[in-house]
DNA sequence: CTGTTAGCGCATTCAG
DNA sequence: CTGAATGCGCTAACAG
């Protein structure tokens, strides 16, 4: 039940009958009988203030359980502590390269606020200037931006980019390396013996996805193979998509032996179709990810992947948005993660002669 | 859908001559020769422009990439139209209610901000308090608490407690089933054959860690066997007691051949103290976990564990409180969800002669 | 239709 | 040492 209803009476404090609620310097200072800015002074350590009042103000602060609306200073303060990431939405890479944050933050005097518009950013592409403009200045000092898609953005704030997908950003970036990864992912299946591997690929607009896929190229031509271009599907970085263009490898009169999906979220999708065409993996197929996102051990069976290190990013991330926030000359740092292979259960050698039919 | 890359984007802004940075309503207004109020209107849709100095003050606001300040905006405001989610730290548990929290947001057509001091809590207790006097009435219109340790915060606001730590929370809460869940897990170690188990408790002053444990000892007693107190070390939700407590446990005389972590985080500790110790899981040790995280199934051996439906418990969280926000009564709603086994590789029949060859 | 005025809660001058 | 005045960026009354 909405109570304040009536008009807010400007010298009235909220009656506090109702116990908790948002206090407000007003009501601290009318209760000690002081003015707000007095208040203000003992809340922030300013000098100015006689001892027995500042104990008795910070008396009725703790009494009354006040706390200093972090809108109101934003606005008042150009400082504010606090430093703001900006995602797409909460999914699994985002909230690892929180944690990454989280730890960065750790001990620094500075709080974490995430955003995000509730993932209803396919609408609007550029929610990273919206969101940047909607923050930045007020509320946060500075952000990280996680996956944006436009990074054309010529911001004069302190920002700092998390795996952008497009290229040639202005930012300051911290990526895992893509095309290594790439290579690291398709030679391992080579290795494993695979001749016949195809791709789900991510949306051919991102330049990481482009870099993947360069890669699977050149780890073909590395090995002297040449690329069967009916064994590229796009998947987007989309489940659906994912999942259709896994049907389409998998239909093909010669079906490839191996996927190597664009990231992880596309090799799940592969792992699902595979599993509803009676497909047994690894033995009748291998799949393997990008990203290594948590949720790509707990499929059946646990998938291959190429690590990225996210939360490393997060953290080297926060780090760099610190040193910017210091006044350090980093604004064009460009960092590139290593990327490793983390092997689970979902790839083997492909099973029996080469291109002996296989079990439809 | 994101294939707009046609000929003029309106969406993308001409840097002014200071480079874009945040814009304010008043050089949007001084730019379009308006007044501030008129520029106001415009952005809200209000009643009462002109259409031809409306789409004026539109162009000027998309050139200038111009976007109402959130924190302005909510200290003028009323409603905000966005959900706090306030955490102590960015971690497994808090990320996945927060992926869950976006599930339910979505085209809600409310935002989300999750809020973190950081993780320096355990100076501070009674952080949700004061997170919630920083951020509640302005900036956020109603907030979801995760994993608080102190409900007996009465706010007058919209406020949903996620897990929370100690019993009986006036406000409205929504748990997973810690009792059931812990009976279930020991049940299963006791259907293996275990007649050994010991626990690494968790924190004794949290509710959630007492029916952990007394869940425990009501497994024994339905089993119809004692409980070896000596089998009890605390474990206190926290890594390195945790794996103090292990080492304990696993240097006793007779040492147990199976654990109950109260929480992952413990059983991901003792499983790395057997290790450590030499002891190969599960032939020489069984453990189990409770919570399910992500990162119970990246442990070697995988993790069995008690799971909690963390992420739908965001979900329920968050639809409690937009409920709650529409003037719902359910204010003291108290949800309880199931908690289910999941068996992967950390635990098995014992190796010993001890009860050879059960059957269960 | 438009601009002017008055705050939202707070921190900071500057008078008293 | 203290309190009244000013304004951060914005919206909602009310004048013009």
């Amino acid at each position: 039940m909405d109570l304040d209803q009536q008009a807010d009476d400007p010298g009235v404090p909220v009656a506090p009958g109702g116990a908790g609620g948002r206090v407000t310097m007003q009501q601290v200072a009318a209760e000690a009988g002081v003015s707000v800015s007095t208040v203000s002074k003992v809340l922030n350590g300013r000098y100015g203030v006689s001892p027995a009042t500042a104990q008795h103000v910070t008396g009725v602060i703790t009494r009354l359980g006040y706390e200093a609306s972090l809108v109101a200073r934003s606005l008042r303060n150009r400082r504010t502590n606090v430093i703001g990431v900006l995602v797409a939405d909460f999914e699994p890479f985002s909230t690892e390269v929180l944690k990454g944050a989280a730890d960065a933050i750790r001990d620094s005097g500075f709080e974490l606020v995430a955003y995000s518009a509730g993932g209803r950013v396919d609408e609007h592409v550029g929610w990273e200037r919206r969101y940047l403009s909607r923050v930045m200045g007020t509320l946060v000092d500075g952000a990280v931006l996680v996956t944006p898609t436009v990074t054309d953005v010529q911001y004069d704030g302190p920002v700092v980019a998390v795996d952008p997908h497009t290229g040639r950003s202005s930012l300051p970036t911290v990526a895992g390396d893509n095309l290594q990864g790439a290579r690291l992912g398709v030679d391992h299946l080579l290795g494993l013996g695979h001749t016949r591997i195809g791709m789900v690929t991510g949306r051919p607009d991102l330049v990481s996805a482009q870099l993947r896929e360069r890669g699977y190229r050149e780890a073909h031509a590395a090995a002297g193979l040449p690329v069967d271009e009916s064994l590229l599907a796009l998947g987007a970085f989309e489940a659906e998509q994912a999942r259709e263009a896994a049907h389409r490898l998998l239909a093909l009169p010669d079906p490839p032996t191996a996927v190597f999906g664009a990231n992880d979220l596309s090799a799940l999708a592969v792992l699902e179709v595979a599993a509803e065409r009676g497909l047994d993996v690894p033995r009748d197929l291998s799949v393997i990810g990008f990203d290594n996102v948590p949720e790509s051990a707990l499929s059946d069976p646990p998938l291959t992947t190429v690590e990225q290190p996210i939360r490393r990013m997060g953290r080297d991330a926060v780090a760099l948005l610190l040193a910017l926030l210091d006044g350090a000359a980093v604004a064009d740092t460009q960092l590139t993660l290593p990327t490793t292979l983390v092997t689970r259960r979902s790839t083997a050698a492909p099973a029996g002669p080469t291109s002996n039919g296989a079990v439809s």
